[in-house]
DNA sequence: GGCGTCTACTCGTCTAGAGGAGTTTGCCCT
DNA sequence: AGGGCAAACTCCTCTAGACGAGTAGACGCC
């Protein structure tokens, strides 16, 4: 039986016993004597090594496991996670002069990086406009407004979702209603119902994820989400449309330039 | 005894026991029956309630408190995790029109808000600088750095960690190599030795903290952090600072402006 | 060769218990 | 009234074992 590369536990240490082999474990991830993807000696070989019982060893695994560091496959056995290529959302991603080349952001930018793009799961319904969204859309609480969500895939893994809100008296009736928004998507609609765009607020939090959102993006556990919510500002400062996003923090950075004035 | 205000376990579901058990109680705070603060029925009363073994509610407590839900406290109990004010970073927050007032960023901002900043564990060294901050700096792998790095807290809570690089033939031997770099921050003391700031930016990550950063910013379980690394450009385009910093997702709202042009 | 089956190995779930350590409460003694 | 102490209650750590279910490789049969 093969030793493992781990040392042996400090008996005085007041650290407890699955803490101290997560410590050796983590250790080892992050000086790279285990790679991406290595799998991880099993639970059988952890407690023979340790002398320790099987729940002290599945605690030390939870531990890692909750830090993002591995994932556990049922009957194949623990891995080190690896983590996929990172998406980069910069800030002009949706300045006007990428909008009038007719591809919505999402798409222009999977195809650039030679990903297939897909979008899945639209639904378009009108519904009273929940508390948050009026008051960023500047409306009553409880105004109608048409709602747009979807689910954005690259070769076919889903990475964001997404859920638009529209003051009904700007959105009703217009193509932004139809499930395929047309070129250029609902920016472009926008724009050609007369509502020039002016500028974008974002706002970011993280957390983790839902039990949905786990579903949705396929999440592994020990991953937060980024929740990105865009208001676009028409030019007399109305506010036309308010996008809530939720992407896993695994796949995205977020890229920003501000001016120094 | 009391009844519990959880529903029975389903005994047709296949969904494991302790994941019913941590939905009903993670329903019971969505729909806030549970508000924030409040002390969990204890692991007794909940064993009772269910009837099944200890490890079986430990299990259902281990999952709402990876998912950022709870706190157990150690001899107190299982509480509902009540969330911290939130500071909110606007975009426009390094703007000159602030600087000039003579206060850095962060004092500014919270004695707006109301808080007693301050400022911990300030170091300044010399060092190689790591492969990422060259590049981000424009420098050969290994140049000479100066180094800052320091805790901010709001009434004497930690909120942030930061770490600044300067390129050492801009920094060295200036204000900025004191622990205390006078007022307005090193920004204003690059602008006097001629660097005149043009633009910033921001790449922004968010992951599960490290050990080290639970400890530095007293993060609760299942909280993750913002990692935001900012590159500070003067007029030449040449990057004169690269600041990384790590804050709590709790305390923090990222806010940006973007013009649609 | 191809296809099933069997088996060994993996992690997942659950039980039943023990001792420990931090917190709160109330009571007794002064 | 006040201080000190013990009991009761909380969560924390760890043990030992059982059964289940998914995976993968070996093996034998066709």
């Amino acid at each position: 039986m093969a030793e493992l590369p781990f040392p042996e536990l400090d008996a005085h240490s007041d650290r407890a016993v699955f803490r101290q082999i997560a410590d050796h474990i983590r250790d080892a991830i992050e000086r790279e004597a285990l790679h991406e993807g290595d799998k991880l000696p099993s639970e059988a070989q952890l407690m023979q090594h340790y002398g320790v019982a099987r729940m002290t060893i599945r605690n030390a695994l939870q531990v890692l496991q909750s830090e993002g560091l591995t994932v556990a496959e049922h009957g194949r056995g623990v891995f080190v996670r690896s983590r996929p290529p990172v998406r980069r959302l910069a800030s002009d991603r949706f300045a006007r002069r990428h909008r009038e080349r007719g591809k919505a952001a999402f798409i222009a930018e999977t195809e650039e990086a030679g990903g297939k793009p897909s979008v899945d799961s639209i639904k378009v319904t009108e519904q009273a406009a929940p508390p948050e969204v009026a008051q960023l859309l500047g409306l009553a609480a409880g105004a109608p407004v048409i709602v747009r969500s979807r689910r954005y895939l690259i070769n076919g893994q889903p990475v964001e979702t997404a859920v638009s809100y529209l003051p009904a008296d700007i959105a009703k009736g217009t193509r932004i209603e139809q499930p395929d928004s047309g070129p250029g998507g609902i920016y472009a609609r926008l724009e050609e119902l007369g509502y020039r765009l002016d500028r974008f607020v974002e706002e970011i939090r993280s957390r983790m994820p839902f039990r949905e959102e786990v579903r949705a993006l396929k999440l592994a556990p020990g991953v937060p989400v980024f929740n990105l919510v865009r208001t676009a500002y028409a030019a007399d400062s109305r506010a036309v449309e308010v996008c809530d996003t939720v992407m896993s923090t695994d796949a995205y950075v977020l890229s920003y330039e501000l001016p120094a004035r």
